[in-house]
DNA sequence: CGTGCACTTGATTGAAGTCAAGCGCTGTGG
DNA sequence: CCACAGCGCTTGACTTCAATCAAGTGCACG
């Protein structure tokens, strides 16, 4: 039905190396700030739109999404599953207030990395410094893997894609999201789901 | 009409730091096999469907495009103006065949960066290594944001935007690849444009 | 001069959106 | 304990807007 794609990346195996990196040079002050364990209640919000991002959330367990608001509808951009990254780089790298926000669909377990200490760690220690190259990379790969998806694949399609990436968890996520995210109504979604 | 975006950004700024770097590393025998000048004519192809991409492409001058063919119908994901950079993540990082062909639109002039060399250099003097980080960071920054875009605008207003960003350029592009590219119909794109 | 290509315009079709009602839970209060 | 309000989802009828099909125009080039 559809090419294997690279929509979802599991960061973990990157992230644990720089997590342990980070564990090795603990004398080192600013290690202290870096990482910091979050726990959330459905519904809570990690990030307001018009905020400034200031973190790269690792999600360990639940789920979020990205969504902004239109004309007054929320529109979902994306969600976040355990071992992805969320952050909003636009707002990091361009020093500029979120246009979206970031919200617990569930209780979630999450790190966050507090980009300004993990900035000054990676000049100084180049070991993570190169990790963090290559979770860039791969990062970009999944958002060009993104983009591929949405002109190549039928709403449809990337439904049955999403249920195989998570199908328990998508189960906890109300239809309303998923149609959101998939660019399609509530309605339409329900019918795509019937017929099968 | 839409918020300013990121949906192109110039590289040119960090390109030449690099370029500059590696004239000044000369004397490495690896810089030879790194960068070559190309010229393409209008039609030539910088990549088959199929074939592994081995660089990344810098463009000096013209337009390119990627596309994917899909029953029978190329399907456009992207142009490349001057100043861009084009190539194919996945097959680099994934050392996969390409699913796009890359093809000059217009007669060309570019750089082409071979990757495995470019890699040599980067292990070799960290400068680049850190230039390019930044260049992978932006590259990144731009994918994310056409994803906002392909959610946030029309068809409609991402012409606009495509026209905003190279007005003159545009006008080369013959008006079904611009209609594949924005996920509408020639006819449709005709309608948009009669409009005003 | 005529053939082909790029684009426009018009008429018809079809798929998804909208509007509206209904079903089956769950949870709360009389 | 039942009643019913509210929510999440489904289903149906109707509408809308872009896709499709089909001509037609203008221009470029051999």
């Amino acid at each position: 039905m559809h090419n294997k794609s690279n929509i979802y990346i599991d960061y973990s195996f990157y992230i644990q190396q720089i997590f342990a990196e980070i564990n090795n040079i603990s004398d080192d002050e600013e290690c202290k700030f870096v990482l910091k364990e979050i726990t959330l209640k459905k519904n809570d919000f990690l990030l307001n739109e018009g905020e400034y991002c200031k973190n790269i959330y690792y999600l360990k367990s639940g789920i979020f999404r990205n969504y902004y608001i239109k004309e007054g509808n929320e529109i979902i951009t994306s969600f976040a599953f355990p071992s992805d990254i969320s952050t909003i780089l636009r707002s990091i790298l361009l020093n500029e207030p979120s246009r979206e926000y970031i919200q617990a669909v569930t209780d979630c377990d999450l790190y966050s990395i507090a980009i300004e200490s993990y900035q000054k760690i990676k000049s100084r220690y180049s070991i993570i410094d190169k990790i963090d190259a290559k979770i860039t990379q791969l990062y970009a790969l999944m958002l060009e893997e993104r983009l591929f998806s949405l002109k190549f694949h039928t709403a449809a399609e990337r439904y049955q894609i999403l249920l195989e990436r998570e199908p328990l968890i998508v189960k906890y996520i109300p239809l309303t999201y998923i149609a959101s995210y998939l660019g399609i109504t509530l309605e339409t979604l329900s019918r795509i789901r019937a017929q099968k």
